[in-house]
DNA sequence: CTAGAGGCCTGCCCGC
DNA sequence: TGCGGGCAGGCCTCTA
């Protein structure tokens, strides 16, 4: 579920209603997740969440004395409600407020997780990410050297988080359709002016789906529990045989380093 | 160093 | 209606 973009949107979309927020209370009903919620995770309790940031997929809560960091992983989500609303499946973690309100984790195939790390401790996650794709240091000219050597796929390259974090599956096929390059071309093969286009297809398709509240599959919600509306945008992800939008020849689809990619033969080169 | 594959989980959809 | 198989938005880790 979650890319980049439904994670901006939940980042601000609980923001204002947990920033300041003091928290009494962490009620964990399941310690599997990706990796086990570890015990030090109660370090927060009487501390206020003093801001919420974002760094590629991972949501970082700032507390005095450390940070909790969340990812989402496939099919996570983030909702604040009252503290008295009853729990159900796959909730599985809940930060209480003195306010009578919680941040509730919901996480069906629990590939997120919630980790805790000390104040001035470096986060071994965080370490040997890219870029963000929204800022102005993933460039035309970073990518082009970057990717002199690099013999995969332009598709599994920008998938790469050392590359560039927060380009998911979905938003790989729609960038490289947006900028009609082959999702199968070598990633050094693409010329300087092909990277100008693509790294602008990039942006502007992470930047339309935050605004749009990001693309709701199945079962994405964004925290106020209304779907993203960025699907009814999307040109050939989940749209194998059907028409390309632009010439109407078929959309073709095939598995590229074990993700199912989408592009259209006549429009990528 | 790079590239490729496995694995973590549950839910859903499809075909029989 | 039930059941097995395949697939799904991420990404760390292992192998060659």
């Amino acid at each position: 579920m979650p890319e980049l973009p439904e994670v901006e949107v939940s980042r601000l979309g609980i923001t204002p209603l947990t920033q300041g927020q003091t928290v009494n209370k962490i009620v964990i009903r399941q310690t599997q997740l990706r990796w086990p919620v570890p015990d030090t995770i109660h370090q927060a309790v009487g501390q206020p969440i003093l801001s919420i940031e974002r760094r590629a997929k991972y949501l970082l809560l700032r507390l005095a004395t450390g940070t909790i960091l969340v990812h989402l992983g496939m099919s996570g989500s983030l909702r604040v409600l009252a503290a008295n609303t009853p729990f159900s499946k796959h909730d599985h973690v809940d930060l209480h407020f003195d306010n009578q309100t919680l941040l509730r984790y919901n996480d069906p195939r629990r590939f997120g997780c919630w980790l805790w790390f000390d104040k001035n401790v470096t986060i071994p996650l965080l370490d040997k990410l890219g870029p963000e794709p929204l800022s102005d240091e993933f460039s035309a000219e970073y990518m082009l050297t970057l990717a002199s050597k690099r013999k995969v796929s332009v598709k599994q390259f920008i998938m790469q988080n050392a590359v560039v974090v927060g380009v998911g599956n979905i938003y790989a096929s729609e960038s490289l359709y947006n900028a009609h390059i082959h999702p199968l071309r070598q990633a050094h093969t693409l010329s300087k002016q092909e990277w100008v286009e693509l790294v602008n297809q990039i942006k502007i398709v992470l930047q339309s789906a935050i605004t749009q509240g990001g693309t709701t599959l199945n079962d994405f919600k964004q925290p106020n529990g209304k779907p993203g509306y960025f699907a009814q945008q999307l040109n050939v992800y989940g749209k194998a045989n059907a028409p390309c939008p632009s010439c109407g020849d078929a959309i073709q689809s095939k598995v590229i380093g074990q993700r199912n990619t989408f592009w259209c033969d006549r429009c990528q080169q």
